[in-house]
RNA sequence: CGGGCUAUAGCGCAGUCUGGUAGCGCGUCCGUCUGGGGGACGGAAGGUCGCAGGUUCAAAUCCUGCUAGCCCGACCA
């Protein structure tokens, strides 16, 4: 892409209304613009950063055997009356009335309309196990919105749902979510806790929820130093093996790792004090397993072996995908701007010119640009009338992992400058390596 | 939902107390010089001062009502 054409609006000074680095930072980038309380328009940078991690979400989801689908987000009320949960939800759900004075709702989850998909076509336990999920916007008409996508009012969530036969079966979906979950926050380029959770309106006895520690969490949590020193790197996992995910999830839960709704002081306290950590953190998923609660409420039931009705177990999944991307600022920036993380940047590297408009260095620029594009390297390429100061400030906001700063000084000894965003870690090389290198980091 | 606050040009702000022809910085547009960390100079565009009503010869400014947004707390993916 190239900046001139591009719509990327950059803001020299902070708006008003920001707080915390996430949001100032997404602001100033021209990721997003506030529509209304909590309600964001996703610029076209900010889209695309969005559209990667769901991408992301949607390989690991797949890679489990998850089935990708999509439900509306706006619902019948009848469904949540079913369940009991119209009134129990509160004024956080946002409620709609058509023309036809029926009750409705804009979606804060969808347990009701899945478990109602399922009794439906359900039958017969040959068809489970089973786990369906979709990535959709969300509303939750927050009291106080705030710290832009990280508390917004409507929000984008990957949701999950996994029907089983058994209590058994749907532990083991729900230890296989822990580790697809694991897997994708870890292809963020994010370290996130699974911690032990408090059940809220959606219920059950076994939950987690993920953190990732950042100074500006909303939440308290406190933990085992133990737990962050675990690292899944990229397993190889058999999804349907049951003992594989059982130990997979033993080992990243079983140390001390809980919010402040959970926690224990005396429990804490047994582990020994050097390892005893306090911090905050940021919560961008949960699983749950809540047995048959919607499904006895609902109906949601399949005829065994023996030819008996029996109600499904299920669990259910989120990440908070827009959340997320408030989250890896969160945890990746400093005075500058953003730092992305390789894996979701916008754009894999930048092309600075510092001499727009002489001919030799317009030249090499749009080389570099053609087979950096051609590397799949996808860079992002300031051909912006603006002096070196403004387009090294923009870059270095943006954040984009990798700069290649291209000059008329540097072209003379047939160089150019690849630096890393992350420390600024600068290197000569002819733009011919500089392209192999990127080709390299990003193949 | 309790407490506090804000609304003036795209963004950040002053002007409001004490009513009298709406300003500054940044950004934007044009030109010249410049050219490796937000440069200099010259020129230009851009505002029903959140909305509605009232007081007054005169309202951004005073009064009433409304709306939107922000912060702290309680609550939450």
């Amino acid at each position: 892409m190239r900046l001139s054409r591009y719509f990327l609006p950059i803001l020299k000074e902070t708006p008003a209304e920001a707080q915390i680095v996430s949001h100032r930072l997404m602001l100033r980038a021209g990721m997003i613009k506030q529509a209304s309380a909590g309600i964001y328009s996703w610029l076209p940078m900010g889209f695309k950063v969005l559209r990667k991690l769901e991408n992301i979400v949607h390989e690991e989801q797949q890679r489990a055997g998850h089935h990708p689908m999509l439900m509306p987000t706006l619902q019948s009320a009848d469904l949540w009356r079913e369940s009991g949960r119209y009134d129990d939800y509160g004024e956080e759900m946002l409620r709609i009335t058509d023309r036809h004075g029926r009750d409705m709702l804009y979606g804060p989850t969808n347990e009701e309309l899945i478990t109602d998909i399922f009794r439906s076509y359900g039958g017969s336990y040959k068809q489970l196990p089973l786990t369906v999920y979709h990535i959709q916007w969300k509303f939750r008409d927050e009291v106080r919105p705030r710290f832009g996508v990280m508390r917004g009012r409507e929000f984008l969530m990957k949701d999950g749902y996994n029907f089983d036969l058994t209590k058994e079966d749907a532990l083991h979906s729900y230890n296989r979510h822990l580790v697809t979950y694991l897997r994708t926050y870890e292809r963020m380029g994010l370290k996130a806790i699974p911690m032990r959770a408090d059940g809220g309106p959606i219920g059950g006895d076994y939950t987690h929820e993920f953190l990732v520690l950042a100074e500006t969490g909303e939440s308290e949590v406190f933990y085992d130093s133990a737990v962050t020193d675990l690292s899944f790197d990229d397993r190889d996992i058999d999804y349907n093996d049951k003992a594989q995910c059982g130990a997979i999830l033993e080992e990243f839960t079983s140390k001390y790792a809980r919010t402040d709704e959970t926690h224990e002081e005396a429990l804490f306290n047994e582990i020994p004090e050097e390892r005893r950590m306090t911090a905050r953190g940021i919560e961008v998923g949960q699983i749950f397993y809540f047995g048959t609660k919607y499904s006895d409420a609902l109906g949601a039931t399949v005829t065994d072996g023996e030819g008996n009705k029996t109600a499904v177990h299920m669990g259910s999944h989120g990440i908070g995908v827009s959340r997320l991307i408030g989250a890896i600022i969160e945890a990746s920036h400093d005075d500058k701007g953003i730092i992305w993380p390789e894996q979701v940047t916008p754009f894999g590297a930048g092309i600075v010119n510092l001499r727009q408009g002489d001919d030799a260095t317009d030249a090499a620029c749009e080389d570099l640009y053609a087979k950096l594009t051609a590397a799949g390297v996808d860079p992002l390429y300031d051909d912006r009338e603006e002096r070196a100061g403004g387009k090294f400030a923009s870059m270095d906001l943006i954040g984009l992992p990798w700069r290649i700063t291209v000059g008329p000084r540097g072209l003379k000894e047939g160089k150019v400058e690849l630096t890393r965003r992350k420390d600024g870690e600068t290197i000569e090389m002819s733009p011919d390596d500089a392209v192999a290198r990127l080709a390299e980091i990003y193949g």
